[in-house]
DNA sequence: GTTTATATTTACGTTTACGTGAAGGTAAAC
DNA sequence: GTTTACCTTCACGTAAACGTAAATATAAAC
């Protein structure tokens, strides 16, 4: 079941060129195993691939995003290394939360503005009917 | 109250450099007015730089910014404009709900692994307490 | 055995969003 | 009257994230 993918499996899939595969492998994101050149992306390589798109739609630099992910294979060590590992996740879901924050705030906004148009559109409808009324 | 701003204010409250502030302008993003040559930015255009830098943190690009933030300037035109003008807010809605829901994702993702990081702690401390105990 | 499709490396090019001087104007402070 | 502090307009430089083309390999398809 655990198949492997070729770089335009995975491009196609998911809309990008190879060459930002490539380039997400130069930057140490991907590191799909290889038989000769040619590169053969596991399941593993598939899910780091989703998450780092989902970090560039969150406006995530490469390097943030690595950073991010890298936390998802914790290094199953000890408790000063799970200490530090908690902190760090803790720093990153301060970064999402304060993400979030903004986006509330930009949806609340938009909503504002669209009520407002909403009334006055209403307003016009208003007018007009009144106007083949009278 | 109605206070004007010099680009050094408005550069030191949001931390952003005078060049920035140049560069949204040369986008269409600011009007500030002028003082001779001097900008002078009104509370106005405060507010819309408040809106581009939480659009940059949001990783929009100053186009996408462009065109969000100017559906707030709206134009007060008639029945087909209002129309037009809140289909356009609904899909930008959109993006930002696509967003929000990346964010989500991102947030829960990352609470799993602080779970999972926390009990493998929990399991160490608790062989560590088994050790003393013995 | 030669298309056709897919892959590779290398390397320069491009876009976005500013950074970084250079060269100079204005205005209050001393 | 000249420091000091801001401001201005060019204009070239830069980092990130790839795009794009060139030259080459490999492998299945006909």
């Amino acid at each position: 079941m655990s198949r492997l993918y070729g770089i335009g499996d995975l491009a196609r899939e998911f809309a990008v060129t190879a060459r930002a595969l490539r380039h997400y492998e130069d930057e140490g994101l991907l590191t799909p195993l290889r038989d000769g050149r040619k590169r053969l992306y596991r399941p593993r390589d598939r899910v780091r691939l989703k998450l780092i798109l989902r970090g560039k739609r969150l406006g995530f630099s490469l390097r943030d995003i690595a950073e991010i992910i890298d936390l998802y294979d914790a290094p199953a060590g000890e408790a000063g290394q799970l200490d530090t590992l908690l902190s760090r996740i803790a720093a990153r879901r301060g970064d999402l939360e304060s993400k979030r924050r903004d986006i509330e705030a930009a949806l609340a906004h938009l909503d504002g503005v669209a009520a407002d148009c909403a009334r006055r559109l209403a307003a016009l409808d208003e007018s007009k009917a009144g106007d083949s009324a009278a």
